[in-house]
DNA sequence: CACGATCTAATCGCGCGCTACTTTATTGCT
DNA sequence: AGCAATAAAGTAGCGCGCGATTAGATCGTG
């Protein structure tokens, strides 16, 4: 007695009405897809994301890597100790302010750079989108983001 | 002597560049927004999922709910146990085929169900998308996790 | 019927990711 | 200056997710 498709989604508990679960199998899919990849660089997903925002911008707080990436202290502790005993980046107390940590890539966290380029190509290519839907994903995807966010 | 929007994403090693991140970022925040309404329930997200699925057909092996989820046994297997042990749901081994494990709605775990009708409505609403938005949102979600999956 | 291949769950190890809490440093207020 | 409030990073505990492996059941082919 429950199905007809009556209001799609609009209080429906069948799994695949849900927005939250396509998010949910998208975001491991495509984490899934890197694997293989990361694996040759030596490097988790959440990892490889972190060197990016380190690529981008050298010399950085825990504090701002948290808000470009949304993830807490107690996520990126752990996972920079892990990046800093592979020896590609250095954690060191601020001497202005002893609270922060100044985290910077060594020469080889740099130089992984050049080995990451063709990641972010293979990957656009096993995602098929058109150059439009990618653009509209991430416009969708950050509108909700946006929205859940705040309050 | 990185930016120039120059060809958006085709190969940027740019964090705000990749659809990745944007997936990823907003399936943590949607499962964050679900938080305080699972813990009322005593759930976490992937246990809600799980409850999606038996509320919808009842009696099912862990293979088909892994097929339904794309889990792992060894993601499934724990999660049941605790589910088990919550006293939501029995897992009993099949008499016809001793390999497979029928998972069956405990009268609580059905009794569940109706609690959680209200979860799917204030999530709805605190996505904010029109109809239209998230319906296309699905469909795009779908359609790469498609791609990215097969082969 | 035999026996190797396949299938199903489960276990183990590891790295997140989050909440709650702790520690140490800085700031703000009087 | 004194001291409470705030801030930054880290630790502990728990529950995923996943790759690798294992134990046991079933299937397929000769």
């Amino acid at each position: 007695m429950n199905p007809v498709p009556s209001d799609p989604a609009e209080g429906s508990l069948l799994l695949d009405d849900q927005l939250c679960f396509a998010l949910y199998a998208a975001s491991r899919a495509v984490i899934a897809r890197y694997r293989p990849l990361l694996d040759e660089l030596g490097l988790t997903y959440p990892q490889y994301l972190v060197l990016l925002v380190l690529w981008e911008q050298d010399e950085i707080s825990v504090r701002e890597l948290g808000a470009a990436l949304q993830l807490e202290s107690s996520t990126l502790s752990p996972l920079l100790k892990r990046l800093e005993a592979h020896g590609l980046l250095r954690r060191e107390r601020r001497s202005d302010d002893e609270r922060s940590v100044a985290i910077r890539l060594t020469d080889t966290g740099a130089a992984l750079r050049e080995r990451a380029r063709a990641v972010p190509l293979a990957i656009g290519d096993a995602m098929g989108l058109t150059r439009e839907q990618d653009a509209l994903a991430k416009q969708l995807l950050r509108l909700l983001t946006e929205n859940v966010t705040t309050r």
